[in-house]
Parts: C-alpha cells; structure tokens; sequence
DNA sequence: GTCTATATATTGATAGAC
DNA sequence: GTCTATCAATATATAGAC
C-alpha cells in the first residue's frame, strides 16, 4: 500500500476509535486527518461533510441489527426474544467499540433520531424485546438492557474476559433481565 | 429577582440541560450564556473555566452516590445490595438529566478519570453492588445496571410512566439482574 | 456584575497547485 | 489524490468600561 493512502475503510476504523475516545462532537477532522497522517483536504476529497463520515462509521451497527431482526422473524415466537438477546450480545462483543458509539452518544443519536430508517430499527429493536407482553416494567427492562449492552464492553472492570466469557455473561444477564429461562440453569 | 441576575444555581441548571440536549463536548459557552440570556463574559464572571462548570453540575450526583454508599455500609450484608439498587434508582428518576450525563457522556467520563475521589466513588459502588461472589459474571451485570440506569429515565418509550412507576420498574430490573428476591413476587 | 471589544486558536469546508 | 493556503465562523478566555 502506497505511503500516505487513506482509503474510505481505513477513514471509519480511524474516525470510530476517535469517536469512542472523545465523542463525535469532541472529534474534529483535523484530530481525524492527524491519525491517517495526512491532511485535512485529503480526508474531504473522500466525504463531503464530517457529518458523511458519522453516518458511514454508524451504518454497519445499523447494518447487523437489520440483518438480526429479519432473521429474528423467521424464529419460533418462544425463541425470538432469546434469539434477539444472543445476537446483540454477540454483537457488541465483536464491535465494541462501534456500538459503544451508537448506543452512548449524543451526537450519533441525533443523527439518528433525524433518520427514518435507523429509528425505525430501533422501534423493531424494542418490540422484538418487549415480548408478548408489553407492560411498562417491560418497556424498562428493555431499556436498561439496550443502553447497557455495551457497559461492560467497555469496563475496564470487565476487560480481561474473552470475548466468549463476555459475550455469554451478556447473554446470560439480558435473559435474566427480560424473564428468560436461562441457557445455564 | 432583578434582570439579567445569573447565579451560579441557574448556570448549573441551564449548563446540565444543554449538556443532556448536545453532550459536554457539543455545548459551548455562547450557548450556556445565551440560554441564561447574558453575554459570555458574565458567565465567566462566576466559572473560571468551562470545565469548571462542567464539574459543578456534575458533583451533585458524585454527593448523592456518596451519600447512598455511607448508607449503605450502614446496612446488614444481605441488604446491602438491594438497599443501594433501590437508592440508584430513586436518585436516576428524580434526576434523569444529570444522570443521563454522568452515565453516558463521554467527555464528563474523561473528568472523572481525571479526578481521584470521582473514580473512588465509582470503585466503591461497583464493589458493593457485586456483592459477596464477585464473579465476572457478576461484573457484567453490575456494569449493565450502571450503564443502562439512565436509559429508561431519557427513553421517550417509558417517558410516560410516573416517578413512581418508573423507579420502581428500575429497582426491579436490578434486582432481576442481580439475582436479587423481588419485592413484588 | 454585566457589558462590549478583543485576542488567539481551532472549527468545518473550499480553491487551486502539483 | 494529496498538498498548502485560505475562508468565514466559532471556540475559550481576557481586558477594561460602566
């Protein structure tokens, strides 16, 4: 690869890391052109607006909670919900980082309150979870799993687990929270 | 109250609304100084710094933590965890903004870091709320109620429950979580 | 205590050379 | 495709009049 190449890719894997370490709104383009190690205008020539380079680094969560609702739907109405459970979980664990953005900044969710599609995803989202039963104590739960799903991925209290243990503890803990049978007991 | 008076007590309150709405890095100073309705050179009349003004909001919530643990320690061993879960949540709900901040924001994050007695404190809560097995699935649970106890207080999905309603849904999804008995079944 | 005016640095974004 | 140079706007923060 030629010195000084900043392909699109290698622009969102720079931008996320600056993006979880001190929020869309406490990155600039500069701060992102300074980890490429090239200059701001070569950062523009690949994205409009830094607002573009958001939406790309965002997209791929969005992408993945997509991909498991639809085959969320395909499951036996029992499973569903564990179906849900276990692939968020999974997720999280493989793109800490990504959905430590998504699920915690502001920023990223007024971009994506303004965006028909991505809040449609995450009504889905909280449907899917809320079961068949929609109480209000259910909506809750539901809450505090979403927007906690990503704590521990980024606890440096939980940081020493695998990415299997944590992905299972997740798991294990959303279950217990939404009232599932656990898988280990 | 004469015109154009901005004490410190309203600053707190205009700063952690605008901080709640854009996030700590998102809000400027203009911004503080025109939702207060004075110039910028008065609010820095009474703060030295932004941060400054960003670690005054944020302190009331490191008392109420502070407080809740000194309380807690008060407690017989098989209370303990559940009498803190109860305070998280009563403290959440009667200040969803703050807490949202404190729990979510990342640059406010980075201030705690920074400052040892704010780390402390978190310390100490992640200890007691572990309770007497301090498994690493444990560790995954605590770091999911922490981190997901703003999400219903700010979720326009529940934002129509009571105070009441909503911390005791709270308190029962930590409980839930924390393999604790419930109160209500 | 609050104001206007200002200083200096940085922001997002563009123009044009190479 | 990347650069330097530059734009207008805004950032934090200060000086000094009232």
């Amino acid at each position: 690869m030629p010195r000084g190449d900043a392909p699109p890719e290698r622009v969102r894997d720079v931008a996320l890391s600056l993006f979880h370490e001190h929020g869309v709104a406490g990155t600039s383009l500069q701060m992102i052109a300074d980890g490429l190690g090239v200059a701001k205008a070569a950062v523009y020539y690949r994205y409009r607006t830094k607002d573009d380079i958001v939406r790309a680094v965002l997209a791929p969560a969005f992408e993945g909670f997509d991909r498991l609702l639809d085959r969320a739907d395909e499951q036996d109405d029992i499973d569903r919900v564990a179906f849900v459970v276990d692939g968020l979980a999974r997720q999280a664990v493989e793109n800490r980082e990504l959905y430590a953005v998504v699920l915690r900044d502001v920023t990223a969710a007024q971009l994506q309150r303004e965006d028909g599609p991505q809040a449609d995803t995450f009504r889905r989202l909280r449907d899917v979870l809320r079961g068949s039963e929609p109480t209000p104590s259910a909506s809750v739960r539901v809450g505090i799993f979403l927007s906690g799903l990503m704590g521990p991925a980024i606890d440096p209290d939980t940081a020493t687990l695998t990415d299997t243990e944590l992905e299972g503890a997740i798991a294990g803990a959303g279950r217990a929270l939404l009232g599932l049978p656990s898988w280990n007991g």
